[in-house]
DNA sequence: AATCGTAGTGTTTTT
DNA sequence: CACTACGATT
């Protein structure tokens, strides 16, 4: 155990010592605190001789908590069984499987996501007769999102009388949980309101867990919300041992409901915690973490703390502003192959990164695009982080809701979902019959599909074709308990012609999606390998807490691209950071507000800190947010870095005129070999420059563009023929009409 | 009932 | 532009 503490530094240490009684780690980024956190559990056990089951640490993914768990079994060499780890959603859902009927629900209850929560949404709504033009289902969500997160119950929720959304809401809210309840369904929100509830309203079961909990460790506390918090104090009331870790500079989630104030309130709802903050980064270079202290001490609300680094000063920061996306694409990915492949090969210390040392930043999603078409073109390997989500895909929710539906009769939400898919001649109006007949009799879709067969409620068409539905199911129903999950998958896929169908259409989607299922089954088979045999109720369980990063595999060495929330927890050698600009990052759904500014801060902050070695911050002066072209301020973000810690990389001179340059420059060459080392702050305002056709021309100009010719004056290019010298495009003019003329000679001018 | 086409609509981040 | 929701068509 001695070498375990030696691994530490003093700091460190004290926060591994001091076990008992509330503790509040104060956390900057890189400053080990997984590290802290894997050795203390380490500790407790190896030193305390605390029981494994005694001890509860709480993360927010599943891969945090798998990573946890396998440090500190190294640590103990193999003996970790028995220590709870896992994300709060994760706990809650294992707590209510055990005493969920207490609530009045049956434990084989699904689990919903978002799609299926604003499905569910939808209906209700229908049923009370509401516009969604007035009331967008989507407020409704986020809004019953919010109410849950607070611990608000529909009974406990009293609106407005004079606001007409809240008084609707609480009737939307109201009637979506009594479906819930028919459907035997919860949603994500749910499962920590449950929890909550019960142990308020079972003193006893509350007592069990407080007894097991005898040490807890909460993890990125700053992104903990309201019930989430109250469910700690709740569990640790007793014993008190509870250990917070986190870093109010990384809260990014407070439109989630995230409360910052947990963290900073923590001392005063505890008597006689122990704070401790460490400072020391062990991950990135001088330069980096300065800038980065620099950025995020323009915040106010926030506990000052500044971090150190005993590491080399590195290199300077980089920044582009580049003419547009796929300009700053081109940059970002030039650069990139840089790093795999240095010019300087003769420097035998440099022999190259991997890509998996490479990382791209953004804020949204959508900006990830620009970056992919440019990695494809030259054939570099990435990944995309987050994302669109494997289990989110139409095809695997398809299965998904057949499994479930098997599994749990009651759920109304799947049945909808695959009643008709693949097209068994079960239209919408029989559905709405048969919904409209479920809430007479206050019973479930599928059991008045059952007694559909004996009554005659529906037309004998539809009874027969119900039948045949029913049947299936039935059928399934019997199965699943004799076969293994795969194999009865696979059944579904054959009997209920899914597969046949996509089959049939032979499209690349289709094909794409049967490539989908193929690696569904794959990852049940592989389940199926391990210890036990996995049950259907805990497949669906996992897979529908499955959060975006967990299914990321950093073994495979390929370019990261994730949204800077996704960055959070990991590092790379090698970062980018794209979109520096104003209305992306910060982002313009924000107000102005400082909260909301001081978070679009920090997600900066947070990607800056990823970084170990060297940072690339890049912004386009144009970009296309959906087809339309808009120009771009620099990011406020980029003035308040300290110039002297940025080297600009100089884009080409903007004021030559198409191919007036002597080279002719194919897509990627290195053309930014000798940059100047100098730190010039960029300056802003002069965005009124003439902007001209840039040298690789011949990729700039596109169809559509209006451009300005120095004779025939302005018009629009209607086609492009060929990409070398002598691309000739055809442009109409206003003066003149349409007009061919060779790119090379005709010096056009840009406009938009 | 199913499919096709169009008009209109909206994109932040996600446990 | 990309998606979906809806309406018209078969």
């Amino acid at each position: 155990m001695i070498s375990l503490l030696n691994d530490l530094n003093p700091i460190q240490q004290k926060a591994v010592l001091e076990t008992e009684g509330p503790l509040l780690v104060f956390a900057g980024a890189g400053s080990g605190k997984t590290r802290v956190l894997t050795y203390r559990i380490a500790y407790l056990i190896n030193e305390k001789g605390i029981s494994p089951r005694h001890i509860f640490a709480v993360t927010f993914t599943n891969k945090a908590a798998d990573e946890m768990r396998e440090r500190v079994e190294r640590l103990l060499r193999g003996s970790a069984k028995g220590i709870w780890i896992s994300t709060f959603h994760s706990a809650c859902a294992r707590i209510l499987r055990q005493h969920i009927e207490q609530l009045g629900f049956g434990r084989n209850f699904v689990i919903y996501d978002e799609e299926d929560q604003e499905r569910h949404i939808k209906a209700v709504m229908k049923e009370l007769d509401l516009d969604f033009k007035l009331f967008h289902p989507r407020a409704m969500q986020s809004s019953i999102d919010r109410l849950k997160n607070e611990g608000i119950t529909p009974d406990q929720y009293h609106p407005s009388q004079f606001n007409i959304f809240e008084k609707r809401l609480a009737l939307v809210y109201q009637r979506y949980q009594e479906d819930l309840v028919r459907n035997n369904g919860v949603d994500f929100g749910d499962l920590l309101l449950f929890v909550t509830l019960l142990f308020k309203k079972h003193p006893e079961i509350l007592w069990t867990y407080q007894n097991l909990c005898r040490y807890v460790m909460v993890d990125e506390f700053q992104d903990t919300n309201l019930i989430q918090y109250q469910l700690i104090r709740r569990l640790v009331e007793r014993h008190r041992n509870v250990c917070v870790v986190g870093d109010d500079d990384q809260s990014i989630y407070r439109w989630r409901g995230a409360e910052v104030g947990n963290i900073l309130n923590f001392e005063k709802d505890f008597p006689g915690t122990k704070v401790i903050t460490l400072e020391q980064n062990y991950r990135s270079s001088q330069y980096i973490l300065q800038a980065a202290n620099h950025v995020v001490k323009k915040n106010c609300l926030r506990k000052e703390k500044a971090l150190w680094t005993e590491n080399p000063e590195g290199e300077l920061l980089t920044l582009y502003a580049a003419e547009d996306e796929a300009d700053e694409a081109r940059f970002v990915v030039r650069k990139i192959a840089e790093h795999i492949q240095p010019s300087d090969m003769e420097h035998t210390e440099n022999p190259g990164r991997p890509y998996r040392d490479i990382a791209v930043f953004y804020r949204i999603n959508a900006q990830s695009r620009a970056i992919e078409e440019e990695l494809v073109k030259h054939q570099i390997p990435y990944t995309i982080v987050g994302g669109l989500r494997f289990y989110e895909r139409k095809e695997i929710k398809d299965i998904l809701a057949y499994l479930k539906l098997i599994s749990n009769p009651s759920d109304g939400i799947s049945l909808k979902r695959i009643i008709n898919r693949p097209p068994r001649g079960i239209g919408e109006k029989t559905v709405e019959r048969i919904a409209v007949l479920s809430r007479e009799k206050d019973i479930s879709l599928y059991e008045v599909m059952r007694e559909t067969l004996k009554e005659d409620w529906l037309p004998p068409a539809a009874r027969e074709r119900i039948g045949g539905f029913v049947h299936l199911i039935e059928t399934f129903r019997e199965e699943a308990g004799t076969l293994s999950l795969s194999q009865l998958t696979l059944n579904l896929l054959a009997r209920t012609g899914y597969l046949q169908r996509l089959k049939e259409e032979g499209t690349d989607e289709a094909l794409s999606r049967t490539e989908n299922i193929d690696e569904l089954i794959n990852v049940m088979a592989e389940l199926e390998r391990g210890d036990e045999g996995v049950s259907l109720e805990t497949f669906l369980e996992k897979v529908s807490l499955v959060t975006s990063g967990d299914l990321y595999e950093d073994r495979e060495n390929r370019v990261s691209l994730m949204t800077l929330h996704c960055a959070k927890g990991l590092e790379f050698p090698v970062v980018f950071i794209v979109g520096m600009e104003e209305g992306l990052l910060p982002h313009y759904r924000r107000g102005e507000e400082t909260e909301d500014l001081e978070e679009e801060r920090r997600l900066c902050y947070v990607g800056i800190t990823r970084a170990k070695e060297k940072l690339s911050l890049s912004r386009a002066e144009k970009r296309s947010t959906f087809g339309v072209g808009r120009a771009n301020l620099a990011s406020r973000f980029l003035d308040e870095l300290p110039f002297e810690l940025i080297q600009v990389v100089e884009r080409e001179k903007r004021t030559e005129t198409l191919f007036s340059q002597e080279t002719f420059w194919p897509d990627n060459v290195d053309r930014y070999g000798d940059e100047k080392h100098i730190a010039i702050r960029e300056e802003d305002g002069s965005r009124n420059e003439e902007i001209v056709l840039s040298p690789n021309g011949f990729y700039s100009l596109r169809t559509g563009m209006k451009v300005r010719h120095p004779k025939f004056g302005d018009g629009r290019v209607k086609s492009i023929e060929g990409m070398n010298e002598d691309q000739k495009a055809t442009i109409f003019f206003q003066s003149v009409g349409p007009k061919r003329l060779k790119t090379r000679y005709a010096n056009l001018e840009i406009l938009e």
